[in-house]
DNA sequence: ATTGGGACCTGCTCGC
DNA sequence: TGCGAGCAGGTCCCAA
């Protein structure tokens, strides 16, 4: 569910509540299986136990990966998976339903991980080891830091068979990107998202490169993109708005904005992709 | 090495 | 009303 402006708008929110204080305790109720912790740790109870005490000093975006920079020299790593949200947890309240886990400040108030599908994933590493191996490091340029030119994308480009959409969605290639910014992005850019990637001219690059980091700018603006089934919440579990900015994504057989002709879908890398048929080529 | 397909989960909508 | 099929914002693993 959510990409890079999802995960970007959560981290704003998020930032002045958490930035300085200190962790008073992490509960994974009651079924630590609803959320998948990074497979080396024994138990939640050794997970939380690593957490306790600990101040978070930062609070960082890397692709759709959210880092919580704690004083320990460690940091804690919320990926939300599909349907995973992360808000702050007001107490008056019910539990919210999938509750996988809170994380309670020693100063008061607590975040509330939800996560219907359980594809979200929570990981911990030591800030000397989390630039090697495991991998939410390993990832592309950020679409909208300084180091990604237009070069930087037409040398993921470079080389690669697969579809343009394909190449879009791979993490390596950039980071932050999924299925609805993917094809809204090439949309802008009039590009088909079945087009092989490295058969996409220069001034198509270009093209594409701005769109990329339009779309996600805005989208960033709008708060976020809360589609139809209504998955994706901010930091204090409200909507976003980008949805209704959408040009082309789960708007199957409405009239293109641009020609007007009915947009189609197609099934590309195992995901569904969006586009008008006619001024994308 | 790259690519595509299935697996991982649950909930919701649709058609019969 | 009930039920199965199909679909959903992501990533990993495997075989070709």
């Amino acid at each position: 569910m959510p990409e890079l402006p999802e995960v970007e708008t959560i981290r704003r929110d998020l930032l002045p509540l958490v930035k300085g204080r200190a962790i008073a305790a992490v509960e994974f109720p009651p079924d630590p299986r609803g959320l998948r912790l990074l497979r080396r740790y024994p138990s939640a109870a050794a997970f939380a136990r690593r957490l306790r005490g600990r101040r978070i000093i930062d609070l960082r975006r890397r692709g759709k990966y959210l880092l919580f920079v704690l004083d320990s020299g460690e940091v804690l790593i919320v990926h939300l998976g599909m349907s995973g949200r992360l808000f702050l947890s007001r107490p008056s309240d019910a539990p919210p339903a999938h509750l996988r886990a809170v994380v309670r400040l020693r100063t008061g108030g607590a975040l509330a991980y939800t996560d219907p599908r359980k594809f979200g994933e929570f990981y911990l590493f030591s800030a000397a080891r989390k630039e090697t191996a495991v991998n939410p490091f390993l990832l592309g340029p950020e679409p909208l830091g300084k180091d990604f030119p237009a070069g930087r994308l037409r040398g993921a480009l470079d080389g690669r068979r697969a579809p343009l959409k394909a190449v879009l969605l791979d993490q390596k290639a950039v980071a932050g990107l999924g299925n609805i910014y993917s094809d809204e992005a090439l949309f802008r850019a009039r590009l088909d998202p079945r087009r092989r990637a490295d058969r996409v001219r220069a001034g198509e690059i270009r093209a594409l490169h701005r769109a990329i980091r339009a779309v996600l700018s805005e989208a960033i603006r709008a708060r976020g993109t809360t589609a139809e089934d209504g998955g994706y919440r901010d930091g204090f579990d409200r909507a976003g708005s980008f949805q209704l900015r959408l040009r082309v994504y789960q708007r199957k057989g409405r009239p293109c904005p641009r020609c007007r002709t009915p947009i189609r879908t197609a099934r590309i890398a195992g995901r569904t992709s969006h586009f008008c048929p006619k001024c994308q080529t």
